[in-house]
DNA sequence: GTGAAATATTAGCCCAGTCTAACTTTATGC
DNA sequence: GCATAAAGTTAGACTGGGCTAATATTTCAC
């Protein structure tokens, strides 16, 4: 594979090693909000179905249990994405609900790209929810020219 | 938004809320073995490219530093991926290399996927290396259909 | 073959995210 | 309006995945 074949690296593959690294750490930091991002989007979606957003409904939604929510509510109350008050629903800030309609707008983009590429509706929920977290904004402009298009 | 407004859920909605949660359980699913995919790729390279896998290759090219590597080999270790022996590189089992295959086709795909869509080639391997880990067979499926076809 | 450099490991810390069990507060039905 | 049910919180545990500092081992140059 190599010119020298002993590890002495030449300058070319360091390069190469180093923006690995970078694109790992990239995705690592994706996964650190992909929680958060998860949890404002559903916020919102209960703030319109309901008018409130009750940790029990955020527990059911996500498949986790109470303490969960409300240990990472908190987090997110620490981050400055939502207000909160004993016993009472939460609420978005400002930044969470401009975080919330970001998501939202891209999580639509990529369902919409995956159903246009003829994903059923089931599949293309699921796989957009993973997805969504990891779409750089130029393949997000090129999912939407190619859902569009044509 | 509902037909009564009030808390007492409909079947249909019960059901929604079911599938909402399923789909979030299967995305944390997929967190907890990306670390694990990750590295069965790269060790896979790594033995390709250099005959073996040192820790210390392997953390250069995540991106984290050898103790994270040497606690997350143990883990897999554990797991039956990969084999080891104390200050000596390490080796993927039968399972490994099988995991190690599949991703590295997976990765395969939807980078070649991106590309084609117009990515450029650096934000495209970037892309691919969140996105991998997200895409159900289907999808997979389809990627392929699209990179091949025309 | 020995000493220095490189590599690997261990110990110990932190944070996030999950859980169960126990407890408190709020809401509800009668 | 009170008892009970529902919801929320707290406490405490576990796992994974990161780190630094210190230690152990191997490799390599000479």
């Amino acid at each position: 594979m190599d010119d020298d074949n002993s590890e002495k690296a030449s300058p070319v593959e360091a390069r190469a090693v180093e923006s690995r690294a970078e694109a790992f750490q990239g995705v690592r930091d994706a996964r650190r909000s992909e929680v958060a991002e998860d949890y404002v989007e559903l916020i919102a979606d209960l703030m319109l179905e309901q008018g409130e957003a009750r940790p029990v409904d955020i527990a059911a939604r996500m498949g986790v249990t109470p303490p969960t929510v409300a240990k990472t509510l908190d987090r997110l109350a620490r981050d400055g994405l939502v207000t909160r008050a004993r016993y009472r629903s939460v609420f978005l800030t400002e930044e969470g609900r401009a975080l919330a309609e970001e998501c939202r707008h891209r999580h639509e983009i990529v369902l919409r790209f995956l159903l246009k590429l003829g994903l059923d509706p089931e599949t293309a929920e699921r796989d957009a929810e993973g997805i969504e977290h990891h779409v750089s904004e130029k393949t997000l402009k090129l999912f939407e020219e190619f859902v569009s298009g044509s």
